[in-house]
Parts: C-alpha cells; sequence; structure tokens
DNA sequence: TGCTAATATGTAGCAAGCTACCTATTTGGA
DNA sequence: TCCAAATAGGTAGCTTGCTACATATTAGCA
C-alpha cells in the first residue's frame, strides 16, 4: 500500500484554503472566521465558544483567538449568559449579518468548484467516503447531527 | 446544495493531523517536519527547498521554517551547490535517517487507519476523488508525477 | 451544607500556514 | 557585453492550529 490519503488531504485542505482565503479577502474574513460567521448565523440561540469547538473539532485557545479577532472587527460581540455565568453567549452584530449572504454565496461557488467535473453519485461518494474516514479516524463531530446545519 | 465538502475536509485534515502528531511526538517530529524528512530520505538527489515547496504547495517562508527547525534539531543541513549559488541543497544527517523507517511505519499505519472499514473499490474512489478536487481548486502538485514518491 | 469534579473560559508560548517585502545569483535577449 | 527578468532564498509580521497551565462558576454527592 502506498501512503497516499494523508499527503492529499493536507494539499487539498491547504489547496481550498487558499481559494477560500482569496474569495473572502475582499470582505475583511478570513476563511476560519468566515465559517464561524455562518455558523453562528444559522444557530436559533446564539452560541458559546464551546459550541464552535465541537463542532469545527477545534481547541479552544484556537476558537478563543478567531472570536476575539471577530469582536475586535465588529462582526460579533459577547454578552454573559445571565442563568450560567460562566458562558459567554456570541452575538452576531449587524455587520455580521449584512456580510452572511455574500459570504454563503462566496462558500457555495467554492464548494461546487471542488467537485466541479463530479457526477451526482460521484459527489455522494465524496461525501460519504470523507465522512467515514472522519469517523474512522476519531473524529467526534460526526457524531451530532448536521441535517440542518450547512458547513460555514 | 449542501455546503459540506469544506467542512469535512477541514475537519478531517484536523482529525489526520492530530492522529500523526501523537504517533510521531515520540520521535520529536511534527506532522509536517515528518513528511519534509521523508519526502527528502525517498529522493534520489538532495532537494532544495524549492523542490519540497513545489511537492506539497507550500509557500517559501512556510518551508523555510520547517527546514531552519529541523536544522536546528540535527536532522539534516545544508550545503551550498557549487554548480549554483542560489540553492542550498539539503542533507539529511544520521539522526534523520535512523528515524525514516519508524517514522514511515507509523505514517503507514495512520494511512490503513483512514481507511481501514473501506473495500478495495472504495479506497481507489477515494483516491481518485481527492486528487480531481485538488485538481479541481487548481493544485499544480498533481501535475507531477507521484508515481514513485511516497506522501511522506 | 460543603467539598470535589466537571465545565467554560483566559493566557503564554509554540508550530505551521500565509503575504509582502528584501537580497543574491543566474539566465537570456538586445 | 550588459542590463532586466527570472529564480532561490531570507525575514517581518500576521492568522490559525496546538499543549499546558490558570481562574471562575456550576453541579452533584456525602
Amino acid at each position: 500500500m502506498q501512503t497516499y490519503y494523508g499527503y492529499w488531504i493536507r494539499v487539498l485542505a491547504n489547496c481550498t484554503n487558499q481559494a477560500m482565503t482569496a474569495a473572502l479577502a475582499s470582505m475583511d474574513l478570513t476563511v476560519a472566521q468566515g465559517h464561524i460567521i455562518g455558523f453562528i448565523s444559522h444557530r436559533e440561540e446564539p452560541p458559546c465558544a464551546r459550541d464552535i469547538e465541537e463542532y469545527f473539532q477545534l481547541s479552544h485557545p484556537t476558537v478563543s483567538g478567531l472570536l476575539s479577532r471577530l469582536e475586535q472587527k465588529g462582526f460579533l460581540e459577547f454578552r454573559q449568559d445571565p442563568q450560567d455565568h460562566r458562558c459567554k453567549r456570541i452575538y452576531l452584530l449587524d455587520k455580521g449579518c449584512q456580510l452572511h449572504e455574500t459570504m454563503h454565496q462566496t462558500i457555495l461557488m467554492n464548494e461546487e468548484k471542488l467537485v466541479q467535473d463530479f457526477t451526482e453519485e460521484e459527489k455522494q461518494q465524496f461525501a460519504a467516503l470523507l465522512q467515514r474516514s472522519i469517523i474512522n479516524m476519531g473524529g467526534h463531530s460526526c457524531k451530532r447531527k448536521h441535517k440542518e446545519e450547512s458547513q460555514e
């Protein structure tokens, strides 16, 4: 067996990141920041940092840094949860809401580019194999329901 | 169309990275450093930084930083190319060569884990779809022949 | 009640990715 | 030949990922 998948995944992750970086640059957003804005805007209830960590399988300091940069740029703000004083709920500000639709379209376009010459069957296969490999690697995010949530 | 691939690729890249980090930790190597050691040891001629940038689709400063950390730890050394004084050829030192076999086995184990419940056909499909999506995103690394090279 | 464990978050310091700029060397065409 | 473009590499400063530590609050059990 050749040792290819890890290499391809690394390169593919880098490629998609670079393409999305270019696409989102005009909005003063990085790829990771854009995904977080999208995640927040799709939630009915304002999430806390912990929710983002679980959904994206990221460590707390990583999410903490992302959120603080988004706060500095005026995309969101924190408000302490009245029930649980440990939690800081994340609220999207106008600036963040306005961007969302444009960003959503940009992400959709890049998704389409990624699989532009795939048949419908191949798209489904690709999605299924990606999800199974995440589970194989012990990724927990697949334990949660993603049905109503987008990747952003 | 749902916006999933980008999200899955991000999560998968993160998962494989975390698993490999744990596996390589005992060798005082990070994942990126391990892959570079593997790449160098598989080349007949000592490569220069530019070769690594192309193979892994990474920027020059990224590769530069990786190599300088590997040099500091005594895994490799630079020697100026006598023909072209711009190039610094990269030579693996004993410490790097000794590690290679162990690291290679570690990477193989993780590759196997990634697709542990895939059939042979699914493995081939996964490989083909990953490569096609890299090409779709404009990744240049696929233009080069990888037949004789491993992912490391 | 009161102590312990679990949970949410904060921060320091590192690796690895990037852009943008720099110098030095080589190459190639006028 | 000689100057400009291409090429290889260096460095500053950023984001994003991490581990390892810290504090504050909540929950649960004796």
